[in-house]
DNA sequence: CCGGTTTAATAACGGTCGTTATGAAAAATC
DNA sequence: GATTTTTCATAACGACCGTTATTAAACCGG
């Protein structure tokens, strides 16, 4: 009984995501999301609540959405593979849109007022969890003697984790995806390698088994 | 002719800038900028102009005052150890108060209102120029043959600002110092070396000529 | 067609934002 | 010491912030 609704939750939730994407929780006005929206403010608090539980979907909408490479990174045999995957498909997500460039978990809050507390910690809780699966997924690595057992999948994690926030703050300086590219080729360079083997020369470009083909599209594998 | 000043400007400033560096430029209000100075609202305005010159006053004040370990670092003999003593310096840095994690560059503005732009595009500026310095520094070590030929200096300047980067994101959410060192030692350990030498053992801890001592302070040369 | 119920749109709420009159207090000049 | 000049503190400005009454419109079951 009753009215129903006549917007899309889902185009609108999508569309304040890209808001928050573009200028962060704090510098995002309702002005702001009912432009892009097309909805008037009462809808967004009705159908959402208040702007920081719209934030929090938005939030697990870009989990869902734009992250899906990192999960696919984590079923890569290796753990170079892993992190190439994972790094060309970051260098890709942070220039793919030009009008929200970098990463919406870095834009979303860095610092800010008091008031955006709760929403920082909300993104560095949602960071971190990336990291731990990441470590997860090197202390198998090392398990399955593929990383040397001198080997800090923590240290390994922080890393890469560390790369990606960089590449996304520069991303947002307007980086292109070239550029990019390189970063991430740098950061592979110099990967550790199996207990007995020698190290891969240095500078080599990634093989292509490893590389990530040009302007692969985000949402589905990368590689077969 | 007149009253004089009352407070010390040079104070005050440090003061601002302490507050922009926790909160961020738009997180800032001018309530948190006259308790942190102790000084009233009128006398901000009077001496510094309004909220984006005091920013970018702010941001002069930063690079003289906590970046006095960059331009040391490129005096380095070699670019390994230009590296070990940025990136070092940076974990320092990022952690040293912990008022004020991470850093004042990153925490600015990365992502805000169309009011902020200005700041914003002040603050890639800044980062931009010690990108280029680097990229300078990797070239004359690329000419002395100290880095391969095969070298990529712009790429390698990148890659270093971005772990720089990432390290303060990693340090504004928490990161102790002996995390953000460790990712700084995972960059390091496969830094090219040059042109016909061997690449040393990968995951070798940085050698005691190129590490820096605990708790160093900053603003000193780090080692005679 | 008619109560009942939910949504829609307009407009307003108190609060805080950055900025600035305003008038009193203090120092310098004559 | 009187006058001028600058700084000081209080308080207010209009604008926008996030949030919410309020009222009209659209749908439901009867």
């Amino acid at each position: 009984m009753g009215r129903r609704r006549e917007f899309d939750e889902a185009k609108v939730l999508d569309a304040a995501l890209c808001v928050f994407w573009r200028k962060g929780y704090e510098g995002t006005s309702y002005a702001d999301l009912t432009e892009a929206a097309g909805v008037e403010r009462p809808a967004l608090y009705s159908a959402y609540g208040n702007k920081e539980q719209l934030f929090r979907r938005a939030i697990a909408r870009y989990g869902e959405r734009y992250l899906e490479h990192f999960p696919e990174a984590l079923e890569r045999p290796t753990s170079r593979e892993v992190v190439a995957h994972l790094l060309y498909a970051t260098a890709d997500l942070n220039t793919r849109y030009p009008d929200r460039p970098g990463c919406f978990m870095i834009n979303g809050v860095l610092a800010g007022s008091d008031d955006a507390e709760p929403v920082r910690q909300a993104l560095i809780e949602a960071r971190a969890m990336a990291a731990v699966q990441l470590r997860e997924r090197f202390e198998r690595a090392k398990a399955e003697g593929e990383l040397p057992a001198t080997a800090d999948p923590e240290a390994l994690a922080a890393f890469v984790m560390a790369i990606a926030h960089g590449m996304a703050v520069q991303a947002k300086a307007g980086f292109n995806r070239e550029k990019l590219e390189a970063v991430a080729a740098q950061a592979l360079a110099t990967w550790p390698t199996g207990p007995g083997r020698s190290p891969e020369r240095l500078h080599e470009e990634p093989t292509e088994a490893v590389a990530v083909p040009k302007r692969t599209r985000l949402g589905r594998r990368l590689r077969a």
